[in-house]
DNA sequence: CATGTTCAGATCCTATAGGGACGCCTCAGG
DNA sequence: CCTGAGGCGTCCCTATAGGATCTGAACATG
């Protein structure tokens, strides 16, 4: 059992191990934190399958980890709905989406981010308007093959779109209730396993979203995402398998 | 060092131990479910001041658990916003709301609720109704002293209609988004400090969202749900100390 | 007086041990 | 062949040990 000092086990990549930038400590970083963002990217990714058991004591295994931080950062994901937790049976990934959650998904959606995108052209400015506009350019230019990794750009730009635009708010609260749905729209993808289909469509919806902000009209920005959203659940209800 | 035979040390009050009604285990908890009921309740309670540290050893000797429930507890409450980490430094209950902090959640709950309001209006059921309705009576019948104690059973009822109306949207997401701003809701009240002070009015507020809820208009339902919110917020902005 | 240093105690964080529950496989008996 | 009991491994859960880190106070120095 070879360790080091301790709190610090021999790790594949030692480079990686905290949050160290040039030998200096920047953000204090622990070990839960990397695990938890470890587990994030493979549920966003799709590595990790709907239904699929997370293990604590595999995932500590795999990450050579002990359990306790895997512990952890399994109780921070619970809150955000990506796994579910049945006591003393562990942890599972949530279940793929139906057509009623999609469809109440959207709901919520239609709800929030109209408001959002109201608010965020009230209180635009230059800089965060370019970054909105670099965002559409990346959308635009994001390739969009069939496979996941091919158009894992493409969905990470339209996230980042609608983030953006929560955050530009300015109101904490908006941007929690936001992020609450935020994971799960990365999950939507999930739905049916349908690719990437109406990119040029969503691509023009986002353009004229922008439109209307940088044209600094908070009630043409709302209305313009409404109808985004209303597009893209009409789009997906007509793709989507029966099941 | 007397231990039982494991994963069960003798405790105080061996009887609200675990989740058990007449000796049979009913909903199977686990320790790390109680800590986090314990704290929470602490956390509505006033009982933990905003600022104040919340030491996981602390916390464990106090409730004569280990580290390691309490540890997972506090990592679920984190994502709720009752408590902030820092990274190796620990949890601290969240800070007192500001004015602004305040103006921000009153405008993130008339982007959510008004909503909810609409969507329960058109799916309303007797049963749940009669929910409603026994909420309102519990407003209206509880006690209004100037101490926590004594406006509690308020409280709680206000939060109930609001949680009820989220609750029969049968959208998981708004109840999500919802719940997300809950668990602020209930900490306004330590906004200022102020108590009870606009509870007439905020009854027959209450009263007109639930009598267009019966009477199944879905507009008049959510434009009094957002009148509401509206008139709570304009009370408390104008009770509330400057600071 | 102001500032930097040292040291002790509290606290955080991770690892590890070990009990209980559950599933799976084997294998004996009908 | 089918069935049920028992062994074995895996996993969850909690406790405990001990290194790492922070905090605050006492102390030294310019």
């Amino acid at each position: 059992m070879q360790k080091a000092s301790n709190g610090t086990r021999a790790r594949n990549r030692p480079e990686d191990q905290l949050g160290r930038k040039e030998g200096r400590t920047v953000s204090r970083q622990v070990l839960a934190d990397h695990v938890y963002e470890e587990l994030l990217a493979s549920l966003m990714d799709g590595r990790l399958e709907p239904g699929t058991a997370v293990s604590i004591d595999g995932t500590a295994r795999e990450l050579d980890v002990s359990p306790t931080p895997v512990r952890e950062a399994l109780a921070r994901l619970e809150h955000t709905g990506m796994v579910r937790r049945v006591a003393l049976k562990g942890y599972r990934v949530a279940p793929v989406f139906t057509r009623e959650d999609f469809a109440d998904l959207m709901e919520a959606r239609l709800a929030i981010e109209p408001v959002n995108a109201r608010l965020a052209c009230t209180r635009l400015n230059p800089h965060r308007l370019a970054e909105l506009e670099q965002t559409v350019a990346d959308l635009k230019s994001a390739p969009r093959g069939p496979s996941f990794a091919e158009y894992k750009d493409y969905l990470e730009a339209d996230e980042r779109f609608h983030q953006l635009i929560a955050q530009q708010t300015d109101n904490q609260f908006l941007v929690g209730a936001y992020a609450a749905l935020g994971g799960q729209v990365q999950r939507f993808r999930l739905f049916g396993g349908v690719g990437i289909t109406d990119a040029e469509n969503a691509i023009a919806e986002h353009q004229s979203v922008l439109d209307a902000l940088s044209g600094g009209d908070p009630e043409k920005a709302g209305a313009a995402m409404a109808a985004h959203i209303q597009k893209v659940r009409e789009r997906a209800m007509a793709d989507a398998p029966e099941e």
